[in-house]
DNA sequence: GTAATAGTGTCTTTCAGACAGTATGAC
DNA sequence: GTCATACTGTCTGAAAGACACTATTAC
């Protein structure tokens, strides 16, 4: 309405990810509403030659890291997805990126930490079977949305919808899903940033899955999910969260940690040695229990030879209800 | 430099898909130029809702098309993309977008016209085995180009790019590495619009592989083809560009200009019927000679049951050299 | 009959998925 | 010895890739 609101600016976010722990993380920062944040910084439409190393800059002057992998996710520029839009502030587009490192290095910025994602994504992770909390709140409660619409919009197609995205249906969980699952939510008001600035839905009034991110920083979050559990599948990217040495177990519990479901000892570790990714350092780890492990590194050279090879994963047993 | 450049406009282009005679067309509109340019539109920070919304509107518009799937692909803003910007305008960020529809309707607006894609990428059409251009231009071109860096910025890198991407290397022809075939032509100065406002390379002035499009808009296309071909094979959105009903020859010839390769027409047919995608009309087709073939139409409901079937392509005989 | 396109049957190789087993350390 | 973790061998079934063959039209 003012003519201030004509105006449009774009911001660039971050959601940086690495692995400790057997826990994929995403470095956040606090916000005054308690609410956690993707790391967010200006895009220097004088300074910056291109967005991405836009990104880099404010990042390492942020946070001090070194960023490895980068690559641009989505741009989301729906309507008052920020409070300073509501309050006649210009239109913010955001751009948001996927960034993977180690997290050996912390962040210099103690506004920023490393949060668990399955904090934000409990329905996520799937490596001690389908997590109770899908069966006991989250399906009944979408099928009351489903039911709810009966008989207008189409409410065959919203039972599809569920079924398809939380496994229910033939096909199984797939993992990738993570932005379909979530839009779900979102629309059925099952998390409570859909109903922000809005009266609170009937149904579901205050009602929450997951922990809740600023602005519309859980679906950005939610893309980088289901990006980066697409793309371990066929570029070898996890090396960029492994330590530079590590053990096939090491790896595989890194690799199931992402994708949220464990998977088979014997393919993995067949897959892996045929995929020729990795090379033995010749040095064995000592673990706390058990018998030592033999010690691989990541080869470089490899990946562009063989056409950018990958991990296809196999389910483990007993994995699928 | 001037507190006008400080500013940011974003634009949104439109990769608008067709299939007509066995060969894929994007829309493009002339420009004063006399490069053809991918329909763009503005982003009305007030009225448009949603980016998506935004670019139905203006398309719809301009063109009276009726757009079926539309995908963001990637936010372009590279300084100095846009001419306006060079003198002295605001940066103009563009939101690229595939869309998808049928060349049945023509577009209302006669600078608009439908125009073949591979013109613009002669080398991504193997459907005749690999285009004699690979091999008596581009080669031996990018090759001088990895030679006459050497040996300062790592030129083995550089060869390896190029066997990789152009299909020299053991794991031949990959069709999605459009954008990445792309690059390395723009890199060696081998498409003319990567020598445009600055001085024209050393060893290759002049040069151009293809038909050159306004800005940087062969690369949104190159994004587009790529992102395309690698959405077949897992979503059914071929049928998208397919008349409503179709027999298996046709469908497989569009799927063949989509993916530049010839298909198995066996495999091809049992892919098809055992991934349940298809149900047959009853009806029969009469071409103008030979066996007349069975009429088949999409399954709507399928596609959801069976949680998003694709279309794996196996490549056809005689086609890897 | 020929030319041309439509459609089927089947063999081989590859590989994901599953299972069962052995090896080597600490205690 | 037990426990815990590391690592190997092999079977099976699904499906991709390749090839050869038959079917139905126009002429």
């Amino acid at each position: 309405m003012s003519a201030d609101q004509r105006s449009v600016a774009i911001e660039l976010n971050a959601a940086i990810i690495a692995v400790t722990d057997d826990a994929p993380r995403v470095l956040v920062v606090e916000t005054d509403q308690a609410e956690p944040a993707l790391p967010f910084g200006p895009f220097d439409a004088v300074g910056d030659r291109t967005m991405e190393l836009g990104l880099r800059r404010w990042v390492s002057e942020q946070t001090q890291l070194e960023l490895g992998y980068v690559e641009q996710l989505y741009t989301f520029g729906d309507q008052f997805r920020h409070p300073q839009e509501i309050a006649g502030g210009p239109r913010i587009v955001s751009v948001g990126y996927l960034a993977l490192t180690r997290q050996t290095e912390r962040p210099k910025n103690v506004q920023a930490h490393w949060s668990a994602w399955y904090d934000y994504f409990p329905w996520e992770d799937w490596r001690q079977g389908s997590p109770p909390l899908i069966a006991r709140e989250i399906v009944p409660q979408l099928r009351a949305w489903a039911h709810s619409a009966e008989p207008s919009p189409q409410p065959r197609s919203r039972r599809e919808r569920i079924d398809l995205a939380f496994g229910l249906a033939e096909s199984g969980w797939n993992d990738e899903s993570v932005l379909e699952r979530y839009e779900l939510l979102y629309e059925a008001g099952l998390v409570s940033e859909a109903s922000r600035g809005r009266a609170p839905r009937a149904p579901s009034g205050g009602i929450n899955v997951g922990t809740v991110m600023a602005l519309d920083h859980r679906r950005i979050l939610a893309t980088a999910i289901g990006r980066l559990r697409a793309k371990i599948k066929y570029r070898p990217v996890v090396f960029e969260m492994l330590a530079p040495t590590f053990t096939l177990s090491q790896f595989q519990l890194t690799v199931e940690a992402l994708a949220g479901r464990r998977l088979h000892k014997g393919n993995f570790r067949r897959l892996v040695e045929a995929g020729g990714l990795v090379e033995p350092t010749g040095r064995v780890h000592q673990p706390a229990r058990g018998r030592p492990a033999e010690e691989f590194r990541f080869r470089q050279d490899v990946v562009r030879e063989r056409g950018l090879p990958g991990l296809r994963l196999g389910a483990a047993p007993g994995t699928r209800s």
